[in-house]
DNA sequence: ATAATAAAAGATATTTTTATCTTCTATTAT
DNA sequence: ATAATAGAAGATAAAAATATCTTTTATTAT
């Protein structure tokens, strides 16, 4: 496995995706964005279910509807997609898992860990859902393969 | 879930142990290691027998048996653990989980990630297994809670 | 040689993650 | 109103990770 779980790293491709492909105010459906990712459907569709009722994204039924992006939810850094899908325990918890592991009572690795989460959660922090919609239009970068 | 698996932090933990325990040559069976590192006994047993299986700790049976380290396996770095139980994966994977990310055909977070990565990796190849035994002597660094 | 010890190995079980399928509900165009 | 559409929700299932228990094998002290 990667840094992320599999479901954070389909939520993360999905948001891209439907940044890029609602920017003008239109939607897209589960469908799509699924085939668009390369991600299972149905389990996607739990994932963005569970990030629209968090306000992460947004989505509409019926027909015409689907998923799609407000100015808010554009805005937003990828850092709260990663705590809404995954949790922030990747930002917080002990290398090394230990429970109570601090700067009082520290595992062996716990500063060194301490700045690898921090430029981790810093990055997410600084990039936004909607950052990528111009060089996913260019096609320099890729949300599947 | 943490950056590294159950499996891996166990393992990590454990590896610790036994150097601080045996540096003098002397033996540590896994029950002992088991208890002081807080990890189930028989799960954490497989994790060790691979672990010596892969030459990275040493074992012997019998009565004063047990696992040890020798001089070789002090001086290895941390990274080898890493390697050997979760694979490299974390050290090269893409961080959105695409198999064919590269900087020719890169997610968008593709440099974010390599450069995280890249951190993570150097820091756990500068720290070798045996390093912490004297702030594990001192407890001014602990293995459980 | 024998008994005691401790790792090695095998079988099984539990939990979590990942994935699929079906039914229900809300929305929109007609 | 009605039919079509598409997300929401619920029930199951498959796979992987984590955990436990039992039996076997190798080693050492006696």
């Amino acid at each position: 496995m990667g840094i992320f779980s599999k479901t954070c790293e389909y939520a993360v491709r999905a948001v891209f995706f439907i940044a890029q492909r609602t920017a003008d105010g239109s939607r897209v459906g589960i469908k799509e964005i699924a085939t668009s990712i390369d991600s299972p459907e149905h389990f996607l569709a739990k994932i963005l279910q569970d990030l629209s009722k968090r306000g992460i994204i947004q989505s509409v039924k019926g027909p015409h509807g689907g998923f799609y992006l407000d100015d808010q939810s554009l805005a937003r850094p990828l850092s709260d997609v990663i705590e809404a899908v995954d949790g922030g325990g990747i930002f917080r918890d002990c290398g090394l898992g230990l429970k109570e592991c601090s700067s009082k009572n520290p595992c062996p690795l716990h500063n060194d860990f301490l700045d690898v989460r921090n430029r981790l959660q810093s990055m997410l922090e600084n990039i936004t859902i909607g950052q990528f919609n111009g060089d996913l239009n260019l096609g320099t970068v890729v949300l599947k393969r």
